[in-house]
DNA sequence: CCAAACCGCACCATTTGAGTACGGATTGGA
DNA sequence: TCCAATCCGTACTCAAATGGTGCGGTTTGG
């Protein structure tokens, strides 16, 4: 599957957003509105993204936030990184000493590590402007048409 | 994160493990105690190996499994796709219809696809024999050294 | 006819992740 | 001076996915 978590996808959705009002003082519970998300997850994910300074932070009563950098600047792997932590494929890859109990016989350990590279090369060549297309003017839907609903069946 | 399941890593133990007795029939309780692996976890492993015809299984009295390729022709991206299913970044890449819901108004579905396809190919170019380094002899170490011991702390 | 191996399902438990809640800190305006 | 809007951070709960196990069945060689 190699899935990764909602969260990527919705601090995309949230930078791609943030990207059209580049020069505005976005607050979460209008990004939040603005993209159907709900509004405490938006907070969350923002924060993290703060964190790492993907974006911008403003506090006091006309506060909100902004784009660090250009969308083009924005990686994929930036935005992974900063919400899930960094990439690791398998327990034996990152720091750990003796997680793996079978590693002592694992000559696989380094081989890992090289897959681990080409993946994190992969997502690192792939910008935020490049998933939003460029061109893509972001059609503003009605903002009632969808809320979360976040699954069925 | 990022992190791909134990059972993948598990798996690419037991096909390097049958990569040193590519002639012989290996038994799934061999391969357990070869490497250390709980035995049903093993042979469920195989198992779904054997579906995606990267080992072939050999029934009755004297059955095992062997490997049906050579290691050089068994991607990693094979062995994912065998035991975890196919590579699916997200919920709006693969075979969903309404899945997401933000999706309408998601510009960003037709990116995923384009980081899920530079992934898939990252991990198409890493080969078994590539991980397991070639010329690594897989130093069989003592069976009681290293039971299972998931985690600690 | 029996034993050794694979087969396939279904089941349980643990872990992970998503989402929520609440109290705190900061800033600008009334 | 006070208040309201906003960000901040932690901790908690709930649900789903994952890993792991068990059991009855089938095949095949001795």
């Amino acid at each position: 599957m190699l899935k990764l978590g909602r969260m990527i996808d919705y601090g995309v959705v949230i930078l791609s957003q943030m990207a059209h009002h580049r020069d505005d003082l976005v607050t979460a519970p209008g990004l939040a509105e603005a993209t159907g998300l709900p509004a405490p997850t938006v907070s969350k994910i923002l924060k993290s993204l703060a964190h790492s300074d993907l974006v911008t932070s403003h506090r006091g009563m006309h506060g909100g936030y902004t784009l660090s950098r250009a969308p083009e600047a924005i990686s994929v792997a930036a935005i992974l990184e900063a919400l899930e932590g960094p990439v690791a494929l398998t327990a034996c890859v990152e720091g750990s000493d003796e997680q793996c109990n079978v590693a002592s016989l694992c000559p696989i350990r380094g081989g890992w590590e090289k897959v681990n590279d080409a993946i994190r090369g992969a997502l690192d060549a792939v910008s935020l402007s490049d998933l939003v297309h460029g061109g893509y003017d972001f059609v503003e839907p009605p903002v009632e048409a969808r809320i979360q609903a976040p699954e069925q069946v």
